[in-house]
DNA sequence: TTGCCGATTACCT
DNA sequence: GGTAATCGGCAAC
């Protein structure tokens, strides 16, 4: 059990942040057990700049005021009317870019994690941004909170560091309507461990 | 205040 | 492959 990543790693260039969030453990402590899994799927975005993001055009509602805080806080929303996804908010105060967490190889709490998500299959348990919230309990009271052991939600390093060419960038799901920004190669994936 | 639609999922054919 | 579920955010009116 690795110690929690600092605020630092968070604030620093988004994409890379997304590359090496990738191979680390999310840990949300729930009723004192630890629900965790590892990372194997990640999307950056790039905030103002980036017609995918909720911060376009530096935005600055209700919903995204979490994004503009400094990196290693999360930023939690709902959307469809029922799901949550998860980011973590990268670079600093008042630069609103994140990394939404796409999938998760569950590594712990499988029992839990089963009884909230019913899925058919341990592969459906957290291999999509919302399963992954469903799986580990996160939800809006989650928005907000700094990535810490006292929040009991942060992240833990790779035990192993992730060679380069196990990890794929391609374009991101589900933001056709951004033009030219829903070609950039802002997802990344664990080469095999993504399903 | 209205109306469209979403950083999704599950279930259908 | 297609689409219902389900409702809050957001921009336009």
């Amino acid at each position: 059990m690795a110690r929690p990543l600092s605020m630092r790693f968070f604030q620093r260039d988004t994409s890379q942040v997304a590359r090496d969030l990738l191979g680390c453990t999310l840990v949300h402590i729930v009723k004192g057990k630890r629900l965790a899994g590892r990372i194997v799927e990640t999307e950056a975005y790039l905030g103002a700049k980036d017609r995918a993001a909720h911060t376009f055009g530096g935005r600055h509602t209700d919903r995204v005021r979490s994004m503009y805080l400094a990196g290693g806080h999360a930023y939690v929303y709902f959307v469809y009317g029922m799901h949550y996804c998860f980011n973590v908010v990268t670079r600093k105060f008042n630069e609103p870019e994140a990394v939404l967490i796409r999938a998760l190889q569950p590594l712990e709490g499988l029992e839990d994690m089963r009884r909230k998500r019913r899925a058919k299959s341990d592969r459906d348990l957290a291999n999509g941004p919302a399963k992954l919230c469903e799986a580990l309990g996160i939800n809006r009271s989650c928005d907000g909170l700094a990535l810490n052991s006292e929040t009991g939600l942060f992240i833990e390093a790779a035990r192993n560091k992730i060679a380069p060419d196990l990890i794929v960038a391609g374009p991101r799901v589900g933001v056709d309507y951004a033009g030219e920004a829903a070609a950039w190669p802002l997802r990344f994936t664990l080469k095999a461990l993504n399903k």
